[in-house]
DNA sequence: TGTGCAATGTAACATAGGTAATTGAAATCG
DNA sequence: CGATTTCAATTACCTATGTTACATTGCACA
């Protein structure tokens, strides 16, 4: 429904002028869609025509094997941008679903072009977003390469939690939660079965509490040492500018 | 040693300029390094300072766990960029690692802010190439949470090859092979000994011939099948142009 | 204010792939 | 050119995670 995690997210990296800001705000006004929970947004296939922006909710990006085994490859986040040109490709080599009920703001080849030409921060800001993304990707594939069932999870758990936070989506150490086990296992590269098994133990070693669809991380650092999780593939600072204090931040962040 | 490569990759996708080549030629002229086999170019941690074009060798992207659990996340094959713009990131959040002998060419922040400014086909270009790596890593995550250790294999080998016959780098139904059992290991997230079975069930199999550092694939569209291999997330074709029939290429393409 | 379906939880059993240890062949090196 | 290291191959055994099946909870909506 707002800009603002974008924009926060953004600034976290680059000072933008007034007139960035314009400029967002008005991309992310005009063509704005709706969507309810659980139904793709784009499908394996087509031909990507706009790029699209996270106002609110969950989605994923998922790919599926011919006999049903599916993989989630991508969480998008309030604030998240899909792919930044993807236009330039001929056709999706993967789908997009929503999680929750998502809007989103659809963004033209016409934008990007204009951005190119005459807002350097911005276009800076998005080769950031570009470059993180790339990152995090990497970390999945050490993550399914190389941790096991618990670290797996206990990672996602914390890289979910950062993006929210920077995304100011967070509230003490609680947040919204809205991925269900077999979300999880098909992130993972888990069963359900397992899913479930692992998450029992988090609880039990008091790693988190997760009932419904809220999430509280009593210490992310603890959390972090589970998942063997290090903080520096989502390159939350720039040139000095130190985001507070992730890798050591006190467990409750205010808001 | 030389530029071919990543010409013949980019024009694939793009038709460009005696300007835009002479530009690329001049960019992957000045400053060139030589390593050896086996060392490290870049470690976790640097600040990254310039981007890597791979002018001749295989080098891998890895990241490692305290523990000493390594992942291999990705291969540079020769015309292969590193990272178009990482230098806007604090520091590296991987290392980079020479397979073979290699041969870069060290490309400056100047090099891409004069070529945003002047060369949209170029621009265009590297958009393509970064779009396709971020493809190929989704690609790998689907591999590591969903495909066997046998799929796994065979679909890298797929991968590897077309990269390999874009960038003009196969003879016939064979090429180059440089990839240790451990390589493989470290990049498909299995052990050594399992790589080792599994080598050995795709050459009972007849799938591929691998001796020495020469690999053979007696018919793509077998190798293909055997790793539910779709190449359609290395976008090797691009409006109405189609790369000469990868999916269902007779199994010998002439260079 | 039940009723139905999705999500979670549990148990018993199965297996793909990991580990450790050893051997031989082939590069690499001093 | 013999010594040393790396790589490939193979065996015996082990375990983390998958599979199947079913019970329970919870919540959307009639």
């Amino acid at each position: 429904m707002s800009l603002a995690s974008l924009v926060r997210k953004l600034e976290q990296f680059v000072r933008l002028s007034p007139v960035d800001h314009a400029i967002l705000n008005r991309a992310s006004t005009e063509r704005v869609r709706h969507f309810g929970p659980r139904v793709d947004i784009v499908r394996e296939g087509e031909k990507p025509k706009d790029v699209h922006l996270i106002l609110s909710g969950w989605a994923y990006r998922y790919k599926q094997l011919e006999d049903g085994r599916r993989q989630v490859v991508s969480f998008f986040l309030p604030g998240d941008i899909c792919d930044v040109n993807v236009f330039i490709l001929r056709e999706m080599d993967h789908s997009i679903g929503t999680i929750t009920a998502v809007s989103i703001a659809d963004l033209s080849r016409d934008f990007f072009d204009r951005v190119a030409a005459e807002h350097p921060r911005i276009v800076t800001a998005f080769w950031w977003e570009t470059l993180v993304n790339a990152a995090i990707q990497r970390e999945w594939t050490m993550s399914l390469g190389q941790r096991t069932a618990l670290e797996r999870i206990a990672h996602l758990l914390c890289e979910i939690w950062l993006r929210l936070r920077l995304a100011g989506l967070t509230q003490g150490n609680s947040c919204d939660f809205p991925l269900t086990q077999g979300d999880l296992a098909d992130a993972t590269g888990l069963s359900k079965v397992h899913v479930n098994r692992t998450l029992q133990e988090l609880r039990a070693d008091g790693l988190i509490v997760l009932r419904g669809k809220t999430l509280a991380v009593p210490s992310l650092d603890r959390l972090m040492r589970a998942g063997l999780f290090n903080p520096n593939y989502l390159h939350m600072d720039h040139e000095g500018r130190q985001l507070d204090a992730v890798a050591t931040a006190p467990d409750a962040a205010a808001g």
